[in-house]
DNA sequence: CATCTTTATCGTAATATTGCAATAAAAGAA
DNA sequence: TTCTTTTATTGCAATATTACGATAAAGATG
């Protein structure tokens, strides 16, 4: 035991936990609305901005590379990372899905 | 080292990151859908509908609840959980922002 | 070439999460 | 009250995550 079973539940069920996995973590946050911010968004830019180590937001940045969060491209010596606008246009679609129908049933039971 | 650090981001970021951790794990994503489809929400129901044993279920709805995303009432011998719609909400206002102001950037830079 | 800059990876310690058997707690039924 | 049903909690083993120093890798610069 200890680990998650993942072979238990749907292929879209495990999707959906992997991208919202990426984002459950404050520095990662904190990366998403750095690059929704900002122009540029140089690797060096974000470890200089962000209060942890530069091993640690480069583990970081890859979770989210992984999970089709963000998208990092070479820029000469340095990695040009920005958002990945269908990843974030799925995770909205997901929430407003859930809202609406959550709206339309409206048999508070609790 | 090994736990988060929460202390050093703001307590908006470290908020949204619980509410998606909260969510970040298939079988909790399960629960949201089931509540999302069912009438009732009976504990046991919901026990009865997922592959995992009743105190894992157990757990999970405990983490769901400390989060706001659902809610529980006693009904006689059972606890009956729904889900919050507030809570459901701010996720889905967070997520239509991100992408809203993705949007309108489009400085595609990578 | 040698050196500097930038980012990734390795290794590892500390901590958190996941899952479940066993058990407790709480409320209804007999 | 005693028994049953339902849910929560405890305790623990297995695994995953977080963080960072040290170091490697890759490209720029002199």
């Amino acid at each position: 035991m200890g680990a998650t079973k993942n072979e238990l539940f749907s292929a879209r069920q495990n999707g959906t936990s992997v991208l919202l996995k990426a984002l459950a973590h404050p520095a990662r946050i904190a990366i998403l609305e750095l690059l929704l911010k900002e122009e540029s968004c140089i690797c060096g830019h974000i470890v200089d901005k962000l209060p942890l180590s530069q091993p640690t937001i480069s583990q970081h940045l890859r979770e989210m590379k992984e999970a089709g969060l963000i998208l990092g491209s070479v820029e000469g010596n340095s990695i040009c990372y920005c958002l990945n606008p269908d990843t974030l246009d799925k995770l909205r679609d997901y929430f407003s899905g859930v809202s609406e129908k959550l709206k339309k049933k409206s048999i508070a039971c609790c």
